[in-house]
DNA sequence: CGCGGCGGATGACATTTGTCATCGGCCGCG
DNA sequence: CGCGGCCGATGACAAATGTCATCCGCCGCG
């Protein structure tokens, strides 16, 4: 049977590297193509055309949830997965609805990340139990969509003048929209509501 | 010679593990020891005594520096060096005040790695010249050791009153702290004061 | 000693912010 | 069609925050 081609982006090249050592030692398992970034990986993907696509959530350039919604419509036989060291709940519903097939926490062993990877290459998928309870119990979230953007502009800390014209809104609407963002998230003010936000992964 | 015998602690068990491969292909190097966390990494060092210890910046526990400064008196003969993902000038400022003597970032080469560590066990210094320019250009922190204090406990959005409680002060005096601050840092609010202080590794 | 800087506080004031009620338009759904 | 929810806005009001001047006590330094 021939081996798993494997593509591995992340911008850490002390743990790529070693990473790519580590997988080389399944016999199984070849890594064809190595990324530093989030356009890098696309190129590489599009060059070397692997099964399989291992890829950290924050890299430079665009995350890993959003290199695996191009390659889900470029190269739809390779399978993605997602592996990350701060698992947000919120960020495995957006891997999972990106059509990612594994996602699992830096925590892991090589030894089971290489078993992940023969997993997700035989189309079956793979979450990590913790990150998917955290995910259940968190729940979606109850922001609406302009809530949510407007939150998102506010996440820097800027004053709401500074929001409402990036946002080209009115200051009382966007006064409104944190306001009402903020009671929904059970926060004080919207600082508070964007520091939670950020923690369920809704922004 | 004997070889260099290495503590490497770092939360992030696919990384240890890959890491301590690597480095077990180093002939002069031997990894003897590894922790998922501050206290077992201390723990660990008071067991193996290691002539390097290589210590992630953010674990559970006590994070990178916090160790370096137990393992200086505890165990004089072992030479600490910190390495991590996202490096702030100001983390760099308080390695060294700890006695640590090799700072890199994780996107070093493993190959380099071992370099380094040999360059560290040999009593020299070693910081990555990005981050070393980066810090020299960053300068010292403005902030008054009250102001630092008073900056910390809001950072994480709570509204004065709460600040004022937890400081023990008086609510117009933490306002003052933090316009001081926020004037010092060229901010517009204490919010993104915070930001920017955290930025610069000043909090 | 006198000066300056820091910690700590108070009071007054302007500004920003949060909160609420209310309005209109639009869209989806029963 | 009517209802409800979201988007967008306005106005008014209360509360939080930022800003400034001023005060006291302490400590280090020339």
């Amino acid at each position: 049977m021939s081996p798993v081609r494997v593509l591995l982006a992340d911008d850490e090249h002390l743990i790529r590297g070693a990473l790519a050592a580590l997988l080389a030692l399944e016999d199984d398992l070849v890594v064809v193509a190595e990324a530093a970034s989030g356009p890098e990986a696309l190129a590489m993907a599009r060059a070397h055309r692997p099964d399989v696509a291992v890829l950290d959530l924050q890299m430079p350039g665009a995350d890993g949830v959003k290199v695996a919604t191009s390659l889900r419509t470029e190269l739809p036989g390779c399978r993605t997965m997602i592996v990350t060291s701060h698992g947000r709940p919120g960020h495995l519903k957006r891997a999972l609805a990106a059509g990612v097939r594994g996602f699992v926490p830096k925590t892991v062993s090589a030894r089971q990340l290489a078993e992940i990877i023969r997993t997700v290459h035989a189309g079956n998928r793979f979450v990590d139990p913790e990150l998917a309870a955290d995910a259940i119990s968190a729940g979606d979230s109850p922001l609406t969509a302009r809530e949510a953007e407007v939150l998102e502009l506010a996440a820097d800390g800027a004053p709401i003048a500074d929001v409402a014209e990036r946002a080209s809104l009115s200051q009382g609407t966007v006064r409104n929209y944190l306001s009402s963002a903020a009671s929904k998230l059970g926060a004080e003010n919207r600082h508070t509501a964007v520091r939670l936000a950020r923690e369920r992964g809704w922004v």
